[in-house]
RNA sequence: GGGAGCAUAGCUCAGUUGGUUUAGAGCAUCUGCCUUACAAGCAGAGGGUCGGCGGUUCGACUCCGUCUGCUCCCACCA
């Protein structure tokens, strides 16, 4: 069959993919082998592939794939996370342009809505990772509300619960109102936003009555003036010590209230009064708590007022700043209004303003989980590639405050927390462990009585599972119970493949969980990779429209290409900016692989002539050449270094084996190559096809299959990795002055304006290996080459020199000998700067006493080498001269 | 305001406990080639006083200090 001269990945990939799942290649079951285990970072189940995913997830396939061939029992576990608020708005959304009202449904109704949509639309990025290659397990693709992993976070909650780990508490938490949830910190964005400052009158009570002395406050909020609980002065500021002990009026609803004093108030900033809104401002709030003020709630869940603000009521937030502001201008109290910038929170998910807001919530104390996970990753059990971020992490876990656990959302599993008729709960993983433990409290309570509290809980709190649940959903909230047998050979998993950003929220109580349930880590180490970015820095999102299409780029490019891509400019936790150019690059080399095929194939081989000498060393060459090159991939993957070893690779291939091997082995044109050679050759490139498989799968796979017949069911995905073998640095070296030889004689040749196909003869005087003579004859179109003991200069030429070796190329009436006399004085200016760069080190009596002696070696055959060359020089000018 | 990190060629990055000749790579650039595997290619070439200053050392891209400029995290002045 005749190769076409193009690569076309979109004819095989899907084919070998297709292959690879019927053979169920990437299935794992325990065995006696050594696991080598990833869990997969599951991505939002209503997600899709974007460039982040590209990057992470090709990594993972590359480390699975190696490991694999490594003679590992390796798995890979996929699945996708429920993502409560993000799915949950999603929902809500589909369901409005329907013409239904959240708030018009039961939870149940809602919740069939919601697994319907999950069903339909969930997985779709599964489908994405297969078109990548991604060699998961499928059979073991778990959902976070998979019925066992959805107990499994339930009893974790009773768990801790028991333990006393989960408490409930009135907190104030970042309300979002669009999706009426608390979101958690991390959740929350600050944004610059241009908002304004009011100052605003409050006037001086005297006798319990507004007199006609008034202090200024300045807010961004005027519309909490009426949740005002007092106004503070810092006790240091000696322009208000006069009020001290005083009170004022809130202004429009005429309500008094005390000043009180608190070193918190900066005094340069607005006029050094500050409004106290317990109810609506964190540090308003400790403030209150201190001075024991009262807490008045004026904004319900929707973000509107309510009746506690008296005016205004129903009003939305932002309507009613508008409102009050004129008010409070028409009624005198509005001294001035300035434009001020100021940092917002916003709701990552809805991008709503995040309200601060006062309710009750589940909490779980975290210090002491803290303390061991952190403990894990300062003594090294866990590693953090690259380490810089463990100082990130210690930050975190030393400052770290309790989890705010629960969502007011209904997506996601809901609280096992039982109300009794009179107020009190009771926490138990069933409706009926909830009944007993009831009516040990009051023993008239029934079933029907217990009313299940709304709220569900954090994703977070199911995925800090994952790495146990998905093996033994039995195992969290039990760490007394043994594990399975999965659990047992698959934990701890290896390498954990995210993004630094979740460090906090996922890796990080991953561990603590994993301490709790299993007394183990979950991974032994986090690579985190950077954020995916465009060219010009920016971060890619929606609203840019300068995120690719990830499946379009995989069309146009290959699967492999794109992966390729992805893993050149990615080295752990930079940022990658990303450019179609990099992907492009990986398309390429597809196609170099494919075309090196392509000329091997198209060889007639002929067991009947001699392998040539060239050959032979060629080969002897290439084959050290191998053992090295696997060796230094080897030390780059053990380190992680993933854009290293691609890089090496890619080098070695298009490099070494294309433009050097081949070319040297190369027969001409219509004649065959000897069988020796060929043979050679095909075990080169089938090696060389395993060594890039982890990286490019489907190519790989696709020519593997093609070099020879393949039993159904063989596949380059199990061969082994192919190992480095004893190699001679010396035999590497004498190969490689010749290149050096080559490449200087077609320098000369180019800068001459000579034709590459017009013969030259070559004069070598000094230690050149004499076998690779026959390899520069051939290469650098020589029609003949002498070892001489003096170069004959009684014609003009071009001389140069590797390491020390002589080199002259006798050019009769092509030269003008004084550029080259030129050339080779300006050479020799440079060399006797660095001698005697080098003179002043030996000269140096410190230096030679303290330096070790290799060191000093090393500068004693600079220093030979670079008078040696200079002697050279001056002897080739002198013959230039005569 | 607190903490962390970064600064090396036009771009993206290596540079492994301070010493491997004159600091490397890929991409881009320039020159010459439609050479019978590949123009998604071949053969060459140019390009950096390692952000500035100071210090330690026989020796600094590497260690310390400082300044400048970026980035991220945390807390945020109403």
């Amino acid at each position: 069959m005749e190769l076409p001269v193009k690569y076309n990945p979109l004819e095989v990939e899907d084919k070998w993919y297709a292959y690879w799942l019927k053979n169920k290649y990437f299935h794992s079951e325990p065995d006696e082998r050594e696991p080598y285990t990833i869990v997969i970072p599951p991505p939002n189940v209503t997600g899709v592939l974007h460039m982040g995913h590209m990057l992470n997830n090709t990594i993972q396939d590359v480390l699975v794939r190696r490991a694999r061939m490594n003679g590992k029992n390796a798995c890979w576990v996929p699945g996708t996370d429920h993502a409560s608020i993000a799915t949950e708005a999603k929902v809500v959304a589909k369901l409005k342009e329907q013409g239904i009202e959240k708030s018009s449904l039961t939870r149940e109704e809602f919740l069939k809505h919601a697994w319907e949509w999950k069903e339909k639309h969930g997985g779709i990025i599964l489908e994405q990772l297969k078109k990548l290659g991604a060699s998961c397990d499928w059979d073991r693709t778990k959902f976070t509300m998979d019925e066992p992993l959805s107990e499994a976070v339930i009893n974790t909650f009773v768990y801790f619960y028991k333990k006393g780990y989960i408490y409930r508490g009135v907190r104030m938490v970042n309300w979002d109102p669009q999706s009426l949830t608390a979101v958690s910190d991390e959740e929350v964005i600050r944004k610059e936003t241009q908002s304004k400052l009011y100052y605003l009158r409050y006037f001086i009570s005297e006798d319990g009555k507004p007199s006609d002395k008034y202090i200024v406050i300045a807010t961004t909020r005027p519309e909490t003036i009426m949740a005002d609980a007092a106004v503070c002065i810092n006790p240091e500021d000696e322009r208000y010590h006069y009020l001290k002990g005083k009170k004022v009026f809130v202004p429009l609803i005429n309500k008094e209230i005390p000043i009180i004093e608190d070193s918190y108030v900066t005094m340069d900033f607005g006029t050094g009064c500050l409004k106290v809104t317990p109810a609506h401002d964190i540090n308003d709030y400790e403030l209150g708590i201190k001075h024991k003020l009262p807490v008045i709630d004026i904004i319900d869940e929707h973000g509107c007022l309510n009746e506690k603000a008296q005016i205004l009521i129903g009003e939305d937030r932002f309507v009613a700043r508008k409102k009050i502001t004129k008010m409070l201008d028409e009624a005198g109290h509005l001294e001035k209004e300035e434009n001020y910038l100021s940092q917002v929170g916003y709701s990552e998910r809805t991008n709503a303003v995040i309200e601060p807001r006062l309710s009750l919530q589940w909490f779980l104390k975290m210090e002491d989980l803290a303390k061991d996970a952190l403990a894990k990753v300062e003594n090294g059990e866990i590693k953090l590639i690259p380490d810089k971020f463990r100082n990130t992490y210690r930050h975190w876990m030393e400052n770290v405050r309790d989890w705010c656990i629960s969502r007011q959302l209904w997506w996601g599993q809901q609280i096992p927390a039982y109300y009794l008729p009179n107020g009190e709960f009771v926490v138990e993983a069933t409706i009926e462990e909830a009944l007993a433990a009831a009516q040990k409290i009051d023993p008239s309570v029934k079933m029907e009585d217990l009313r299940r509290d709304d709220d569900v809980l954090d994703t977070w709190f199911s995925s800090w599972l994952w790495p146990v649940s998905v093996f033994d959903p039995s195992k969290p909230g039990r760490p007394d119970r043994d594990p399975n047998a999965e659990l047992a050979y698959y934990y701890p998993t290896n390498d954990l493949i995210t993004a630094p950003e979740i460090l906090f929220f996922w890796v990080a109580r991953m561990i603590m969980a994993g301490g709790e349930f299993c007394q183990e880590v979950p991974f032994r180490n986090v690579y985190l990779t950077g954020i995916v970015r465009d060219k010009l820095g920016r971060k890619m999102s929606k609203s840019l429209g300068n995120s690719p299409d990830p499946i379009k780029l995989m069309e146009q490019f290959g699967a492999d290409g794109v992966r390729l891509g992805m893993l050149l400019c990615s080295s752990a936790g930079n940022d990658i900016l990303f450019d179609e150019s990099q992907v492009e690059q990986g398309r390429n080399f597809c196609n170099k692989i494919w075309n090196a095929y392509r000329l091997i194939r198209g060889w007639e081989v002929s067991a009947d002539i001699q392998q040539s000498e060239h050959s032979k060393l060629a080969a002897e060459w290439f084959d050290n050449k191998l053992s090295q090159t696997i060796e230094t991939i080897d030390e780059h993957f053990s380190k992680f270094r993933l854009s290293d070893a691609l890089m090496t690779l890619y080098k070695f291939f298009w490099d070494d084996f294309c433009a050097w091997y081949l070319e040297v082995i190369k027969p001409e044109y219509g004649k065959p190559i000897d069988k020796v050679t060929y043979d050679t050759t095909i075990v080169f490139f089938e090696k060389l096809l395993r060594l890039l498989h982890p990286i490019m799968p489907f190519i790989t796979e696709e020519l593997w299959q093609n070099i020879e017949e393949r039993k159904d069911g063989e596949t380059i995905m199990l061969q082994p990795q192919p190992k480095a073998a004893p190699y001679s640095v010396e035999t590497i070296h004498a190969f490689e002055q010749g290149v050096g030889a080559i490449a200087s004689v077609r320098n000369i040749r180019q800068s001459k304006g000579l034709s590459p196909k017009e013969a030259l003869t070559l004069q070598i005087k000094g230690a050149f290996p004499e076998k690779i003579v026959s390899v520069v004859k051939r290469m650098a179109n020589l029609s003949e080459v002498s070892l001489v003991s003096e170069i004959d200069n009684s014609v003009n030429g071009a001389a140069f020199m590797v390491d020390t070796i002589e080199f002259f190329v006798p050019l009769t009436g092509m030269v003008n000998a004084e550029e080259e006399i030129a050339k080779m004085e300006a050479e020799i200016a440079h060399l006797s700067k660095f001698l005697k760069g080098v003179e002043a080190k030996l000269s140096n009596e410190r230096f030679v006493q303290n330096a070790p002696e290799a060191v000093v070696a090393m500068e004693r055959k600079k220093q030979s080498d670079a008078t040696t060359k200079i002697e050279n020089l001056k002897n080739s000018i002198a013959n230039l001269k005569k």
